[in-house]
DNA sequence: GCCAACGTTGGC
DNA sequence: GCCAACGTTGGC
């Protein structure tokens, strides 16, 4: 199993909207970078990602899985652009956030401070681990 | 609110 | 196919 990372706005879609959606998840829609898109083409149905908050927040806030695999995406017509579906598995018990990814050694390969601008990122299993343990909440 | 970094577009 | 111009993102 692959992990991932998704970035959001609360003022654009938040930790709590995708909480609510439960179960049935949510398209990850909107996405208009070739690179964000070429990740969610690898995603397999069941991989893991962290919600992460960019702008005032800047933190990791939860975990989500992966529950449609890549298809077209419904808000445009333009079938370059394909998105994932997922679905929140867990709030983190204490969000983990970016000064604190920035401060720690073993972090400083992340995607997340190698290149913030991208909005869909692969996290590795061992960054996986470290974050989920920062935040004190269980990584399976 | 500023600006650096990055990605995309389009003229040549 | 190069690169200047432009738009967007996101940390500060």
């Amino acid at each position: 199993m692959a992990y991932w990372l998704f970035k959001s706005e609360t003022s654009t879609w938040s930790w709590d909207q995708q909480v609510a959606r439960g179960d049935a998840g949510e398209e990850w829609d909107g996405v208009r970078n070739y690179q964000a898109r070429n990740f969610m083409r690898e995603m397999k149905l069941g991989d893991r990602g962290f919600f992460y908050l960019s702008q005032k927040d800047r933190k990791i806030v939860g975990i989500v899985e992966v529950c449609a695999e890549a298809h077209s995406d419904s808000t445009t017509d333009d079938d370059r652009w394909d998105c994932v579906d997922i679905k929140a598995v867990r709030s983190f018990v204490t969000p983990v956030t970016l000064d604190q990814i920035k401060a720690d050694e073993r972090l400083t390969d992340m995607v997340l401070v190698k290149n913030s601008r991208l909005s869909v990122q692969p996290v590795s299993d061992c960054e996986w681990r470290i974050v989920c343990e920062m935040g004190q909440t269980n990584p399976d």
